[in-house]
DNA sequence: TCAACTATGTCCGGTAGCGCACATATCCTG
DNA sequence: CAGGATATGTGCGCTACCGGACATAGTTGA
């Protein structure tokens, strides 16, 4: 487990960082749920019913094209909630959210969430935190996208992952790691082969491990670390205003 | 003057949504002021001293990376507001906030914005509303750098600013255009060169006019109408509460 | 009115990534 | 353990875009 990581099991760090009697009025409504590899969790333009808090789970956020290409706009996992339209008033998005990753998340009902929500205490100043945060990674991806190599790209994705990860392996094929970057799955396979003769990966059918981190993060572009920081930022600083910022 | 666009001289979306009551505690705060083609409204990671509400002015947010190379991430008009991250909780963000077609907006100082804002009424409910609005532009940005072509975002760019313009004219070189779509000036030239072909533009030395607006329309690619219909939605319906939604 | 400047047009070779075809390797299941 | 399904490797021609060089055409100001 990657020290840089404070992740345990079954535990969401906007949940986490709720003071306790908030904490305690939405406990009984917290549900535990299990998300297998796959799972939409809301399709674009979805209602939703519940929002969620990933624990061990990764969620991507996609966009799906009208002729079925599709490209990811963010990723969220224990430091993010999936469900930004429920507080925000738009109730639905034009995205897809699946999952990434297999595991767990903790899900509450909009009834609670939003009475919560609407007290505007602890859980109202943290999510919208979060959402900048978020705006920070779409805005980044934009960028990314723009101006960086499919290699570098890869960099950026693992990283972001393996962020989100409690272990060094990723249970992912390179054709979802294409759909998910907008690129051909055989341009993923050119780029982690090259990652692999680098020494900075291992991989085998649907199993990539993480063998360099600090190579990783010197071959990756400057969007990797700019969202991380500004992330931190937002949503460790920030998060707890004792301690003073800047 | 375009039919479509419902915007007056000195008039914000936002700001004229207000009920009167939440308008009034906030006009002697509102100061008028004249936004020239280039003026840096705020840098990466500036503290803000006031947020803006442009009305005929169009502001444009940027990614400086670190070579120098930039690209947008966003457009904000009439439509919107400048500076976010001042009610988001972070106060600064990674961009740079740049006007790109110059003209007016009504700013107000952050004292006032906030103390109305965190009365948590009108003011809270819009806002966040417009910021599911931009994080929807942000994010289809990043899927059309992943899998457009240049002429394709050149359309995409010139529709979204010729919303926010009471004119069918757009003062703007081909170079600033290409900063903004992170592409080369040549790359621009030859689309804009298309399209003028077409008869979709016409274009002198640092000006463009929409001559055939259906026909940018046709050629665009999705990515256009999905955020001015998600816009639409957020930014109209949701807006007056008393329209039902669908 | 001419010179300096700025904006646009055009051509070049180079390259990254695409779309396609197909080979190989690994896994799963009956 | 054989055969089908799935995952990955590799080659090929094609196109869009890049980086650079340079020509041309408006614009501005001395």
């Amino acid at each position: 487990m990657p020290k840089h990581i404070p992740c345990t099991v079954d535990h969401n760090r906007l949940l986490a960082a709720l003071p306790a009697d908030v904490y305690k009025r939405l406990e009984p409504d917290m549900e535990s749920v299990s998300l297998a590899l796959g799972t939409v969790i809301y399709e674009a333009n979805d209602t939703l019913s519940h929002v969620y808090f990933p624990t061990t789970a990764i969620v991507s956020l996609l966009y799906m094209m009208e002729n079925g290409t599709s490209a990811e706009m963010g990723v969220v996992g224990y430091d993010g909630v999936v469900g930004i339209a429920v507080f925000m008033g738009g109730d639905t998005t034009p995205n897809r959210a699946v999952v990434q990753s297999a595991g767990n998340a903790i899900r509450l009902e909009l009834k609670h969430f939003r009475e919560e929500f609407r007290r505007v205490g602890e859980l109202h100043r943290l999510l919208l935190l979060y959402t900048q945060a978020l705006l920070t990674q779409m805005s980044q991806t934009a960028v990314c996208n723009r101006l960086h190599s499919v290699e570098q790209q890869l960099c950026r994705w693992l990283l972001l992952s393996h962020d989100r990860l409690e272990s060094n392996e990723l249970v992912m094929t390179q054709e979802l790691i294409a759909n998910m970057l907008g690129v051909r799955r055989e341009g993923v396979s050119v780029a982690a082969h090259r990652l692999r003769q680098a020494g900075l990966i291992h991989y085998k059918r649907g199993h990539i491990t993480i063998a360099d981190r600090p190579g990783l993060e010197s071959t990756v572009c400057e969007c990797y670390q700019v969202v991380k920081t500004e992330t931190d930022r937002l949503l460790t600083y920030q998060m707890n205003p004792s301690i003073p910022v800047e």
